[in-house]
DNA sequence: AGTATCTCCTGTATGC
DNA sequence: TGCATACAGGAGATAC
């Protein structure tokens, strides 16, 4: 599922690929997907991409003054750009990423140097809709910190953790505390910081606080460097794969065994409504 | 008001 | 083999 870091590396790769160009069609196969489709087909066609922001786990790509494009991939959405025979593919991993169009394709942008730009969702959880400035700084606000960004500091997590009643698990996946992480992460961040992902936000002591600020920013910015746990990447022969699969401690790991060589087993079960990774040895 | 649960979807895995 | 069922989860809606 694409978090932060999966977004992220989809945000570098379009930057360099689609910024400038003109839109010359949009094609809808999925109007589930769209917010007020006949709307966002005519605020589109024939404009450019002009930049990208990535809030949370959110794409914004500017159109012009007063427009702007959301792409949400949500579980499992994915961008699949296609030029003559390059590809780039972004966000939930599917095999023949670059066999495109196919049935998941909801909505296709053709550009004006005959590339295009395919927005996948096998579940149809993605969402994109064009909006205004004002609708975007709306819901841009309502966004938490950005855990790889400057203004993640030690006194700003440490004041949004205060007085909460619910799991750490819920509080790291709620985006309106933190942006961008989500289940993968909220399970890599407990286990770094030693806490089960269960404890309720207000037991924790100064130093699992501590501890799972560095954990947080450290574990993420890898993430981003390493280009995320599915991202793909067809434009060279070697092809840069997702590269932080490897480093995964306790996500995908259940029933297997803890790789501290505590002499536990990573169990799961479901904390916040989520399938959730722990080790009981390590994580207090 | 703040928190927990439900819901949207469909591919994949499991069970009988 | 085939059908039924459970499960995966981001985030908005709804319930408590």
């Amino acid at each position: 599922m694409p978090e932060l870091p999966e977004v992220e590396t989809i945000k570098r790769q379009l930057e360099k690929n689609v910024l400038g160009k003109d839109i010359l069609s949009v094609d809808i196969f999925d109007k589930r997907v769209v917010v007020n489709e006949k709307e966002f087909v005519k605020g589109l066609l024939n404009k450019k991409l002009k930049s990208i922001e990535r809030v949370g786990k959110v794409l914004i790509f500017q159109i012009n003054k007063n427009s702007f494009l959301l792409i949400h991939l949500r579980m499992t959405g994915q961008l699949v750009y296609k030029k003559d025979n390059n590809f780039i593919a972004g966000g939930h991993p599917i095999d023949n990423a670059f066999n495109v169009p196919n049935k998941f394709t909801c909505v296709v942008f053709k550009f004006s140097d005959g590339s295009c730009l395919f927005f996948n969702s096998t579940r149809k959880f993605s969402r994109t809709s064009l909006v205004s400035k004002i609708e975007k700084e709306k819901y841009v606000d309502k966004f938490g910190i950005d855990p790889t960004k400057k203004e993640f500091t030690y006194k700003k997590f440490k004041k949004e953790l205060e007085n909460k009643k619910v799991s750490l698990k819920s509080f790291l996946l709620n985006q309106k505390y933190i942006s961008g992480i989500g289940n993968i992460y909220a399970d890599e961040v407990c286990f770094f910081a030693f806490v089960l992902p269960d404890r309720k936000v207000y037991s924790l002591t100064e130093k699992e606080k501590e501890l799972l600020f560095v954990g947080t920013k450290i574990i993420l910015k890898k993430a981003v460097e390493k280009g995320g746990t599915t991202f793909r990447d067809y434009l060279t022969a070697e092809g840069k794969k997702g590269g932080y699969v490897k480093y995964l401690r306790v996500y995908g790991w259940a029933e297997k065994e803890c790789l501290n060589m505590c002499g536990g087993i990573i169990l799961k079960k479901v904390v916040a409504g989520r399938g959730t990774h722990f080790c009981k040895n390590c994580q207090k």
